[in-house]
DNA sequence: TGTATTTTTCTTGTCGACAAGAAGTCGGCA
DNA sequence: TGCCGACTTCTTGTCGACAAGAAAAATACA
């Protein structure tokens, strides 16, 4: 663990969500993977806080289902539920294209230039071939469009579904080909340009397709057939 | 305030969950009208526990949106955000149409039962003028709908929604009349028909059309121009 | 040796108290 | 009389300690 934080005297009221932000994105990044105990103890040790500050950014994370509490009992990483992943995928896809749609009808002066800021920083990661920066940087693009389309439930909800999918495909990142994150810089770029045209049927129509492409890889990674000897002659 | 949870002594860990669930409902009913403040000490007192439950409690209250904690000064319950009422009309009709669509295609035994079950407590509220209990039926009928549809990021986001324009509803019940109401019955009936018929389109549009109702009135009751005097000869 | 029961240990849930920060109050000064 | 600054008071944020509940360990018994 990085002790760096330990030192470091808190103003009140930051260490809360410090504790928060932290943790969430050691979930979200699967440096604590699914199942993980978390002890309140040792987190209190680690950023130098009392439990009661720590418990509750637990809160918050429950709340989220970034944590799942067993009453009186343990409280660890929640569990990637691939039972619950057609809802997933269908909520996914569903935010996918609200919020393109939404961006292109109501973009104002200035989110073109954050959108197009992601997307500049998701080409980065794709030709730097770094699996890990793609994944993050191809969420806040879309985040970025949300929030163009500027309306916060969605954003919210997209958020946490984005989040969601990004501890998916952590899991498998080691499968990630550069062929479809290559054709992503693409389709990021046609959805760039129907949002700047305010054409909102074809932004619809891109946003689904990209939303195809996704959750088809994801499916793809999941279901993928690794073994070794599977058309072995014997 | 209602004293009588005052005595009941609290099995360890219920308490946090009994004080969220008492504050909820007393905000979504305007018991606690927003911009209240919420004085921590005093709900001590109230429900005869330390300030740390009480605490957890708000933290996911905050969490929700519900309340609005200002840093190191006081905490209230959230305003009606009257701005972002266009924002909110969006998602609210999204929800009815996805979570009625997915209710047809998805639906399984004992779904319609359920539904059933809470279209009646609807006619009854309807039949007794019982303004108050048509507000929450009417979102525990919806509700219902969508939990047939079996898709949780759909059902929360719906709940939260219904759940503001429960606050909403209440600022202007006086206003309500019985024959929208009336309406909204035979049009619930429709929906229950096209779900049971598995007829995802028709299941859309219906819910479609229930959702303009809804939103087109409580614009009316925002926008009502009651000046008694406004065409006054002068 | 295997099982049931008690004991121990560890983690969570709750408590009362203290500290910091902000608003309101009071008094001083122009 | 009106404005500025120190002081008081109140609420929130944090702390360390205790209590309850559950799992693990140890013991007794068949």
């Amino acid at each position: 663990m990085d002790e760096s934080e330990k030192l470091q005297t808190h103003r009140r009221g930051s260490g809360v969500s410090t504790v928060y932000e932290t943790l969430r994105n050691e979930i979200i990044e699967l440096k604590l993977p699914p199942g993980s105990p978390i002890d309140e103890q040792q987190l209190s040790d680690r950023f130098a806080l009392s439990r009661t500050p720590i418990r509750e950014a637990l809160v918050r994370l429950a709340a989220e289902g970034l944590i799942t509490t067993l009453t009186n009992r343990a409280t660890i990483v929640s569990n990637i539920d691939f039972l619950g992943l057609p809802e997933f995928f269908d909520a996914l896809t569903l935010m996918y294209r609200v919020t393109t749609r939404l961006a292109a009808a109501n973009h104002a002066e200035g989110d073109i230039a954050a959108i197009r800021v992601r997307q500049k920083a998701f080409e980065v990661a794709v030709t730097n071939r770094d699996v890990l920066g793609m994944i993050s940087t191809n969420r806040d693009f879309h985040i970025a469009i949300a929030q163009a389309g500027q309306n916060r439930y969605y954003v919210e909800l997209f958020t946490r579904l984005l989040d969601e999918g990004r501890r998916i495909l952590r899991l498998y990142y080691s499968s990630f080909n550069d062929v479809l994150p290559r054709q992503y810089v693409g389709e990021h770029e046609e959805m760039i340009q129907a949002i700047i045209n305010r054409d909102v049927a074809l932004a619809d129509s891109l946003a689904s397709a990209h939303a195809d492409q996704i959750v088809g890889q994801i499916r793809s990674y999941i279901t993928a057939d690794s073994r070794q000897n599977a058309r072995l002659a014997l």
